[in-house]
RNA sequence: AGCUUAGUCGUCCAAAGGCAAGGAUACUGGAAUUUGACUCCAGUGAUACAGGUUCGAGUCCUGUCUAAGCUUCCA
């Protein structure tokens, strides 16, 4: 069974390296947002990343918030990135830890830092700091204030605990090596003067730690075995690693994997909030979005986006993935869980001149034909139906035409067989206002005596017995894949068209029987998902994905 | 320019010095079909460049080129 060695990504590699050669009896990981904002698919990756690890070597993952800046962070980000991560479908159970819970123990290792000689207060301006800091190309200069006694730097240190001193007038510094070629380690800010309210801590502390003093250290109180986090983070490892050694604290090991960036997309914070502000979505879920909610309610699954980042893959290399997969994986997902509904978005009327006027009958019809067992539902089929219109052509285009055209006959899926005998057209518009035809009464579906081999299938809803209903088709919101790799402001690459609405789609009776979030198959046509803005009079369908269309495609070629 | 990292089919991921560089997706062609979906079959398509080590290099070494990140009291 187990014949071909499962090839591992890079960092599974090292792990079950550390779990055969007992470096570790197992593993902890962390997911460490900051709640200041919403998640995105591209922090689904790094979800995916954390959890599954545990997931598959056995292990806890722990859910903690980066809360080290309150003046951006809030408690309605975490609720909100609780259910995100929630909805994915993974658990951290009661692992659910904040690094503000550990800001007593954060400033208990400045001050061992400070006794240690490896700190110090700095009282120069943010500017002088900078000139100080040197660039690139040269190292930086000694801080005036770098070799100020143990002491001061304790006395000071506690005085800027204590709120003597406003925000920005001093900072507690590592004392490293400002001639380090690492920026980062030129004696990095650790300490900052922040009067603000903290959304838990609330107004305890005058002083906040920096990501840097506060990351590693978390992930070292918590045992974190593997600290998995993006390539942006390689260069603080140094540092990472510095101040673990210096503290003397349980080795976490931090390990970076490239982000996701997928294409037509963008998960930039400030640029996303643009589109929120600027009204081009409606908001952050705005299933445009490619935030977590905004997919969600466009109606992805957590399996379509596990599925999705477990397929992007895992690896150091900058990578770009073609949103044409996580549309892939949408599909395949949804092709194997929803049922087959019927509707039609563009109407055309059809009348059946030989089949009674008051006459109605329940065609059964398989809700899944994907599921191992399938169960039916029946619809009814009635003198007067609707057809898509795209479903019918004055004449036939071309030899692979399979649809309705005068003389021409189709199946009606799970109904009868009709032929076209003629059409009323608008010769002032050259619209189509409606179908004449004629059914063959012995080829009703699943006792078809005609013998009649039409080439072509079509959806078809009762006209009398129809639900109105409105159909949001979603298309993407770039019109270039890359819409932050050109001169121009992305906002000049806004797709125009990436909302259409269409007010009144029609559905077979059924769908009054689903509720908000349900996913769907309208046939033929795509997938969609009940949007939470509908009504009990009004269903609103979200298109999540189109069927793949092998016929649209043969048309944009010739 | 300094540091760090990375360059493999269009895209994403494999191949721990050893078969003909494999898979996914996309694309092309075909089969089947009461969804032009799903499914099935076949095909196109890649080791950035130049040297070197080796019986043998995508993999190791050297150089070149390219790309990304770092030069905020954000994370």
């Amino acid at each position: 069974m187990e014949d071909r060695k499962e090839s591992l990504n890079f960092i599974e590699q090292i792990v079950a390296e550390d779990l055969a050669t007992g470096k570790h009896a197992s593993i902890m990981t962390r997911f460490p947002p900051e709640p200041n904002g919403y998640l995105h698919i591209g922090h689904t990756k790094a979800i995916c990343i954390n959890f599954g690890m545990t997931e598959k070597f056995g292990g806890v993952t722990n859910l903690r918030f980066d809360d080290t800046n309150p003046e951006t962070e809030s408690t309605e980000y975490v609720e909100a990135i609780k259910k995100d991560i929630q909805w994915l479908g993974f658990e951290w159970g009661e692992r659910e830890y904040y690094a503000s819970d550990y800001f007593g123990q954060l400033y208990d290792f400045a001050v061992d830092l400070i006794k240690k000689g490896l700190a110090y207060v700095d009282d120069s301006t943010s500017e002088e700091m900078a000139e100080g800091k040197g660039n690139i190309n040269q190292p930086g200069t000694n801080s005036p204030y770098r070799e100020r006694s143990m002491e001061e730097n304790l006395d000071l240190f506690e005085r800027m605990k204590n709120g003597e001193f406003e925000n920005g007038s001093r900072v507690l510094r590592a004392k490293i090596d400002m001639s380090h070629p690492n920026l980062l380690m030129r004696d990095p800010v650790i300490y900052r003067v922040k009067k603000a309210h903290h959304h838990r801590t609330g107004d305890a502390w005058n002083i906040y730690p920096m990501y840097d003093f506060a990351h590693g250290q978390s992930d070292s109180i918590e045992n974190i075995t593997h600290s998995l986090c993006s390539l942006e983070f390689e260069n603080h490892r140094p540092l990472y690693n510095w101040f673990i050694e210096q503290l003397g604290i349980y080795p976490s090991r931090q390990i970076e994997f490239s982000r996701m960036n997928v294409t037509y997309m963008i998960t930039s914070k400030r640029r996303l909030l643009r589109l929120v502000n600027e009204g081009v979505v409606s908001g952050w879920d705005d299933p445009r979005m490619p935030t977590v909610s905004g997919l969600r309610r466009k109606g992805y699954s957590p399996e379509a986006i596990r599925t999705f980042c477990d397929k992007a893959g895992v690896s150091k290399r900058e990578q770009t993935v073609d949103v044409g997969l996580l549309e892939e994986c949408l599909r395949q997902h949804l092709n194997k869980t929803t049922d087959r509904i019927m509707a039609v978005l563009n109407p055309l009327k059809v009348i059946i001149t030989n089949y009674p006027e008051d006459k109605v009958e329940d065609m059964s019809i398989v809700n899944n034909p994907e599921e191992e067992n399938p169960t039916y539902r029946t619809i009814p089929f009635s003198r007067e139906l609707y057809i898509e219109q795209d479903d019918f052509k004055e004449v036939k285009p071309n030899r692979k035409y399979r649809r309705l055209a005068p003389g021409e006959i189709v199946r009606l899926k799970s109904g009868y067989i009709i032929k076209c005998d003629d059409y009323v057209k608008d010769e002032e518009t050259g619209e189509i206002k409606e179908l004449h035809c004629t059914y063959f009464e012995n080829s009703r579906s699943g006792s078809d005596e005609s013998g009649l081999k039409p080439k072509g299938t079509l959806g078809w809803v009762s006209a009398k017995h129809a639900v109105k209903a409105e159909a949001r088709l979603y298309d993407r919101l770039f019109t270039d894949p890359n819409p932050l790799g050109h001169e121009e402001d992305f906002m000049h690459y806004v797709n125009e068209n990436s909302l259409e609405v269409l007010p009144e789609i029609m559905v077979e009776p059924s769908v009054m029987e689903r509720s908000v979030g349900d996913r769907l198959q309208f046939m033929r046509i795509g997938y969609f998902c009940i949007d939470p803005d509908s009504t009990s009079e009004k269903l609103i369908f979200n298109r999540a994905v189109t069927l793949k269309d092998t016929w649209a495609k043969i048309q944009r070629k010739s």
